[in-house]
Order: C-alpha cells, then sequence, then structure tokens
DNA sequence: TATAGTAGGTACCTAGAGGAAAGTAACTAC
DNA sequence: GTAGTTACTTTCCTCTAGGTACCTACTATA
C-alpha cells in the first residue's frame, strides 16, 4: 500500500521491465485467495462473510478481510453493511466483477480441455528425470 | 450460472475446499513471473536464456531458472539444450502454451477495456475513505 | 455470569519466496 | 595462466504474506 505511486496499468506501460501487458490484470484478479472469492460470489450471488468463510474451507479470517477489502477497492466486489445487531454484511459480485465471467469461463474451458495434459507432461518430466539420475 | 450440473461448475461442488475449478489452472499459468516469460515467448518467439534475462529486466537468474523449469515441466515451454561451447539453450512456446493465446488476448483485452474502471474504483475508495478518516 | 453469534481489528510469529552475489563447468582466445 | 562466455547453481540474507490467537462492541439466551 505505501508504494503506489502509479496505477497498473502505468506500470504496464512506462515500466520497460514487465514488458507484458496482461501482468497488471493478473496481479488484479489472480492474486492469491481472490479467485475463489470471486468465483463463489459469481456462482452462489449474494453472500455473507460466514458463508465466504465456510465455503472456502482453508481462508482465514484475516485473509479473507484484506481480500474483500481489496477487491472492493478494485471495484469487483460491492460491500453491503447492515448496522443491525449482530452486524450483517454482505457481498456481491460488482458490474465490472460481472463483466470477468466469460473470462474465467474460457479458462475453465481451457482448464477441462488441457489440464490432463499439463498432468501428463508433468509424470514425462519426472520419470525422465528419474532415468536420467 | 449457479445450477450448472455439468462442466466446471461440477467440479466446484466436488472439492469443497478450493470451490473453485479455476484455481489450478491459476497455479500454472499465472503463478509469479509465467505470465511476463510466456508472453515473452509468445510474441517474441523462440530465445536463449540471456535473452529472456534482459528482456524482463527485473528478474533474477535463479528466479527465471526455476520458472523455466517449472514452465518446462508442465509442458507450457521447450527447452532445447545445444552442447557447445559456450553451452546454448534455447526456449520456445510448446503446442500447449500456444493453446493459452487466446486466453491471453482475452485478458490484454478485459485489461484494454476495464482497467481504467479498477483505476477510478481504487481512487473513488481512497477518497471516500480519507473523508471518511 | 457466561456463552454464542457477527464482522472484523491487532499483535506477534514463522515459513517460504525471492534477491544479491559468488561459484561452476567447459572450452576458446590471448 | 588468465580472462571471457553461457547457463545456470549455490549460499546467504531479507522481506512479507499469511497463520495463530486474542481483542472489540452489542445483544439474546441460559
Amino acid at each position: 500500500m505505501a508504494t503506489e505511486t502509479s496505477g497498473p496499468a502505468a506500470d504496464a506501460m512506462t515500466d520497460p521491465e514487465l514488458a507484458c501487458p496482461i501482468s497488471p490484470v493478473v496481479d488484479i484478479v489472480f492474486s492469491r485467495w481472490t479467485s475463489p472469492i470471486l468465483w463463489s460470489l459469481q456462482t452462489f450471488g449474494r453472500q455473507r462473510f460466514v458463508e465466504l468463510e465456510r465455503r472456502i474451507k482453508s481462508i482465514t479470517p484475516k485473509v479473507l478481510t484484506q481480500r474483500l477489502r481489496q477487491l472492493e477497492r478494485d471495484g469487483l466486489v460491492v460491500r453491503t453493511y447492515h448496522p443491525e445487531v449482530p452486524p450483517r454484511v454482505e457481498y456481491e459480485i460488482s458490474e465490472l466483477g460481472r463483466s470477468l465471467a466469460p473470462l474465467f469461463a474460457h479458462l475453465a474451458e481451457w482448464a477441462t480441455t488441457n489440464l490432463e495434459h499439463v498432468e501428463r507432461a508433468r509424470r514425462h518430466y519426472d520419470d525422465a528425470g528419474v532415468t536420467r539420475g
């Protein structure tokens, strides 16, 4: 948070070091835990904090809070606070977040057709490594 | 979207921990430094180690080696070793890696149309946070 | 009094990713 | 015999993301 002097697009353009126009998107959309969160909100609709916490079992509340804040700041998730007792907070996908749906579908499609190729390549690589010694 | 009984959503149901069928793909394709490497190989063709090292300026040789090994193991990159003196190694995108091209294009397209929305959302969020105290 | 439910905040600590810099092999050129 | 080249490898070190555990406020319930 301390060193955000410029946005992600500026990084891609002004930073010749990256030489990769998709890096900024990757940082926003595919940073840790964000894809399960976005997928969950996209698939199961508006949810409360505990619902997300239970669905994504291995996430801790601290990290879930951090990721949700980040996604809210990036405009991908909308947070609605109801000042009741006990307090109730609901999270849902924003319009901008929903625009990622075809991208996620594309990714899922690639997974179904190519993930086994990756696994086969891994087995092949590991086996060859064993015989090579 | 919520009630997809077949396809990738079904995986989400059977694996309660992840609750996200695209997580494995993200780990493979979008782990750190992989997208600049794949982009570079995809855009500029077959390249030697030092060429990649110079193009992706901020990467260290150790990490570049690690990432290239991982990508080779996953079958996304093909490594060709020429036992000359000094040694020459060439890296190129594999068939499987090339199948990611439309996905990357999709991502780049999303970036061009929506990245500014993200930045505007960030500014809005930060400004509101300041006024809130 | 104590406990549960709710959405976090905060302090502390660890593991692991990643960076810096030097080393290695193998041969050539000088 | 020393420097140069390439593609790493190794060692050491730092930094931070993330985990654990406890804390907040408020009310209902036993």
